[in-house]
DNA sequence: GTAAAAGAATGAATTATATTCATATTCACG
DNA sequence: CGTGAATATGAATATAATTCATTCTTTTAC
């Protein structure tokens, strides 16, 4: 019914004390501006102006509409600003989710950075462990997965990060440190230790035990990296890790690092945003910083089985 | 560019979370809102729902437009609703002004008791001694106008407030006293005391002292009627007063009060306003209260000039 | 007081905008 | 993968806003 159209017209008329003059500033004709006031007053029923007086005058009624005024356009011009933000890509949403607990080590620093200079992106970390990632990033209710399964979606994008070796962390005094490379069959005498989540989603099962075969003795589940790394250290089972995962506790000196099979278990973590973000600024530099961070943190890191 | 139109679009749409529910609620169809939305999206190049899930989604852009719309629409409501109140003449403005100095003794109570019914009503009282009150009224600087010319004028409607005379105060020891009736030529040898306004606005030179062609023997002013009894009491002058603005002080016995002429120097009292404004019940009302208040105040008020 | 100038109002014609209708496309769910 | 419900789209239509040409009103200056 009433509209900032209006609201505008009543602000110019009080300022320049003029159909004319506010129609010009307006770019429109003196005509459309009286036409629009006679609408308005009469789908209001009052009288806004008296155009009896030079300047122009506001009634009771049209000083109520000017007081709306004042405090309405103000809001919505920094709305349209904020608005031009988002459109540039320079504000935004970035609901990301990780689906390999170990990625809270690197990718925490790296979210970190990014905070410091995206102060308008509204950062959101989430874990997807009882949730399927990826068609969630596709319906935009997730913005970035942090994935190593590429599956190919429709309108998604894969980053490639970083290409890493998964490790069989074993107590220093566990029999297998004999081996120069565990077979998969070594572990059908041993205690697994994992995180608590579907079997799906691990190298160590999907790439590994299962294409040999092979089920462990027994299958226990941990939540933090720490707490595995302990279990392992105490003789209680061994675990399968990313390098980088393992690398602190290496020092420690209580457990090894094996390689798994002949060749290695290797995988690749992927970035996964939507085609469509792919261009957007604060997307584009996400993506950046999450590499960069990677090649700092992973710098150092030059963990390879432990050989013998 | 951006409308009000749009913002409760978007409230809708969040609301009832799908544009079929939403477009019934706004008595559209779903593909008005469908073309609506795509629109502002793109005036403003930014996404605000994702349709790809349902209900759907806001945006990031979506969600800051949604706290305007929730900051702003209120505002608008209880504007629209004030715009009624000014519509059905609830609320408005009443700017007085008066001619006449002694007014302010039976208006000042009038306008209490109206103020107390009409708290919407912004009553507003001014002297019309430094400028021409009517032509003002036209243009609607002012609403109401208390005056005895009812001078006719296109658009203003003239309500007949009461009738009465003017009489002359003197101190009770004057010679005057004795005479029945002061003829003007009686003011040859008196000093007049008058409001310090231009003779052309004072009946007793309009109406009585010009029409003999008699200037008084000297014109001193004083701004309050107490202070014009007060000289006239000590024998400084005379002064010419409506009987009302008299009659409290005739109580005290050291003034008197004559009739000017053969048969009285009266005059009425009317209150102006514009022929638009009589049907507005806050401007009916404001007469209806003047009415009454003159009846009451004058009730008691039997002032007839001193006959011996 | 009147004429000229500037501003505001008006009505019809025009243009722009919004809405609908009919239909295609997409998405959620079994 | 098909089905039902939802959204998108394009052309046609309806509605609303704007302009043009003109008249009416108010102000100003002589």
């Amino acid at each position: 019914m009433l509209e900032l159209k209006h609201l505008r017209t009543i602000v110019a008329i009080t300022e320049y004390g003029s159909l004319v003059l506010a129609a010009e500033k307006l770019f429109l004709t003196q005509s459309a501006l009286s036409h629009q006031l006679k609408e308005i007053e009469s789908r209001l029923g009052v009288s806004l102006f008296i155009r009896k007086s030079r300047p122009v005058r506001l009634t009771a009624a049209g000083e109520r509409l000017l007081e709306t005024a004042r405090s309405v356009l103000p809001i919505m011009t920094s709305t349209e600003r904020d608005m031009q933000r988002f459109a540039g890509g320079e504000a935004g949403r970035l609901h990301i989710a990780i689906e390999c607990h170990s990625c809270f080590d690197w990718l925490m620093p790296a979210i970190n950075q990014y905070r410091n200079h995206w102060k308008d992106v509204e950062v959101d970390l989430s874990t997807a462990f009882n949730f399927v990632p990826l068609p969630a990033l596709q319906k935009g209710r997730l913005d970035v997965v942090i994935t190593s399964e590429p599956k190919p979606l429709n309108g998604i994008h894969y980053e490639p990060l970083f290409r890493f070796e998964i490790l069989l962390a074993v107590a220093n005094t566990h029999p297998l440190t004999q081996l120069e490379r565990v077979p998969a069959t070594a572990l059908r005498n041993e205690t697994l230790i994992t995180y608590p989540v579907d079997q799906e989603r691990l190298d160590i099962f999907t790439q590994f035990l299962r294409p040999a075969d092979v089920e462990p003795l027994a299958i226990r589940t941990a939540e933090l990296t720490l707490m595995m790394v302990q279990l392992v250290a105490s003789g209680r089972g061994v675990c399968a890790l990313p390098n980088w995962a393992l690398a602190p506790y290496l020092q420690g000196g209580h457990i090894s690092a094996l390689s798994l099979g002949e060749t290695g278990l290797f995988s690749t973590l992927y970035l996964a945003v939507r085609e469509e973000q792919l261009d957007t600024p604060y997307v584009r530099e996400f993506i950046n910083i999450a590499k960069e961070t990677c090649f700092q943190n992973l710098e150092g890191i030059n963990v390879v089985a432990t050989l013998h």
